[in-house]
DNA sequence: CTGTCGTACTAAAACGTGTTAGCTTGCCAT
DNA sequence: ATGGCAAGCTAACACGTTTTAGTACGACAG
């Protein structure tokens, strides 16, 4: 059933190392053309298909990156795993796909699967629910021998490559846009403190108030407590208070998405009464015409890709961090435009 | 520095046989028990792992599946692979990932890298730039002996089993309850004829009119013209003729997202002037309101793999068509809800 | 005839594991 | 003593490649 190379050298009438020889074009060592010429045509004729299995085995090479991630079903992640691979296979790297189920164990075991494979290395992309155990997998990791990227957190930069998003720039940009429309009472909707980018995204949030001489105020910066209540919940309550913001910078376009039914409901008017500002910039942004900060997840991965590839070369360099620029999309939730149908649409 | 079977069980002091018959838990083979805790000693202090890779060569059996898709970009693609991927994991499959770039040629050369990595099956997503060269694919994995499934396109169910969401059903609801609203001048934007989805999306729209006794009227049916020019162009030109429809069908969700702006352009109040439902049921269409199909890609990717496995287990079988059951999801754009909170934008 | 050299090819080892036939040892019955 | 048997373990092969040392052979010089 099965055709290996013996099969192919006996057909040739060679043996089966000028059928390696042949077939991986080596031209170190002298091969008639004639001898090329029957192999190759034995091969054809009978469809042989080297066996990677038995090569790796071999050479101990793979040629295969582990993808870990915390699920296909985030379209942040996928288009990040997009980005993985499709420089991969620019390089040609092979990927091996694995789920953390955003559950620590199960991702300890898919790591040990991922090793016994014998990737070469390995492209984690954090979860808040798998950070606080990522330490201790780094140190798996190291051991085995195998590098790793991390994609969108970089609390460990001191052992590890981290690939993230400028989130603190991408934060102070929105934040600056806001200030620049004339806002001063700006609230911050965050993402708790577990990861860098929640952090890092508050942290823009106060630099661009600093510049603007704007003094922070703890009382404007919601946290994660949405994770409670539904957002539309939190949120009502939030600004039925005295002296409501009259601005919103929101760590994430979902829960922005989420309340403006509530903003219909209480009568206030986006962006008159509320400007607002989003994170993430996923599609439906621009169908709900709302700002938000582009962050180009295909880009980490490419990045992140990249980077392990050349770690993979060089395993002695130093571990870095890698930050890619973010960009505000200007849209109609945060400035009343002159035309009145913004631009979600190509226009004409 | 890697270590393997020969060391442990150098310092188990009893022969790889051994080892291996410990590790894999082998009890038809009698040991004493005190070697086998030697033996499991002695493999978690050196921190052995066993090679997959020379497993796989010995065993002749990987354990692994190809998934190949168009691109991860997608996120219906994307929950389709996230199905696949949990289902994979229950079974303790591995899934070796391969994009086509919706290009037959590279498509080709991805195929050719997954046989070589011998897995045992393959789930292929369907996609319209790769559907035209999906029988002489089959007839290489066939010839290699290696069995897939197709998701999203049944073209070909004569020869390979084929998991798709049962889109007739899905739009004859769709069109059903357009019906049920009091409409009887309905359109339908399709998405071509190249997809067996999108053929049995129509076959639905024209089932649906049959039932109520509505004659079908061609000129209700607009193509996938929408290719040549940006959605809402071909929208706007569309409905400026003469006797327009009350109600819109459209194949897939993010034409009508596109098209919204028109709409409010053209002083076209949905629902009262134009009815709306789409297909696909994206995340965004539940913030924009939008009537549509639910698709449950995840469940796809669920199916098609317990398929490929029960195939790899039994070859014989009669290769067959699955049709996941569409779900309804009835929002503001196709009813006048009581209360009046329609407005798919944040209007003024 | 002997030695040297280049060309064309191959034999054999290696990668790390799983399987199985067979070996050793001790024990018990004859 | 001998045979039989079970328990406990191992030797050796196999999987399909790649690599390298080495062989065979003809040509050609001395």
């Amino acid at each position: 059933m099965k055709v290996c190379s013996r099969d192919v050298a006996r057909a040739a009438g060679v043996s089966p190392a000028t059928v390696s020889l042949v077939m991986n074009g080596r031209t170190h060592i002298a091969l008639s053309e004639s001898t090329r010429a029957r192999v190759r045509d034995a091969a054809e004729r009978l469809g042989y298909r080297p066996n990677q299995v038995a090569r790796n085995l071999l050479t101990g090479r793979t040629r295969t990156l582990g993808l870990l991630l915390p699920s296909l079903a985030s379209s942040f992640v996928a288009r990040i795993a997009d980005g993985v691979q499709r420089e991969a296979g620019d390089r040609d790297q092979h990927v091996l796909l694995a789920h953390t189920r955003r559950d620590p164990a199960f991702e300890q075991r898919q790591i040990e699967m991922l090793l016994q494979h014998q990737v070469e290395g390995l492209v984690i992309v954090a979860s808040e629910e798998t950070l606080p155990s990522l330490e201790s997998r780094l140190d798996v990791l190291e051991q085995a021998g195998v590098p790793c990227v991390v994609i969108d957190d970089h609390t460990h930069v001191d052992r590890v490559d981290c690939v993230v998003s400028d989130d603190r720039q991408g934060a102070e940009a929105a934040v600056a846009h806001l200030i620049h429309a004339g806002h001063r009472r700006i609230a911050h909707w965050g993402a708790g403190d577990a990861t860098s980018s929640a952090r890092d995204r508050l942290g823009g949030y106060r630099t661009a108030l600093r510049r603007a001489r704007i003094p922070f105020s703890a009382s404007l910066v919601l946290g994660d407590s949405f994770r409670s209540a539904p957002a539309p919940e939190v949120v009502r309550q939030w600004l039925a208070r005295r002296n409501p913001p009259t601005a919103l910078f929101a760590a994430n376009d979902r829960h922005l998405a989420e309340c403006l039914p509530v903003f219909r409901d209480l009568r206030i008017r986006i962006p008159e009464d509320l400007a607002l500002v989003g994170y993430a910039n996923y599609d439906f942004a621009a169908y709900l015409d709302l700002t938000s900060v582009d962050q180009d997840p295909t880009a980490l991965g490419k990045a992140a890709t990249r980077r392990l590839l050349d770690r993979i070369a060089s395993p002695r360099m130093k571990p870095s961090r890698m930050d890619l620029p973010t960009r505000l999309v200007v849209r109609g939730s945060s400035t009343v435009v002159p035309i009145p149908v913004p631009a979600p649409c190509p226009a004409p």
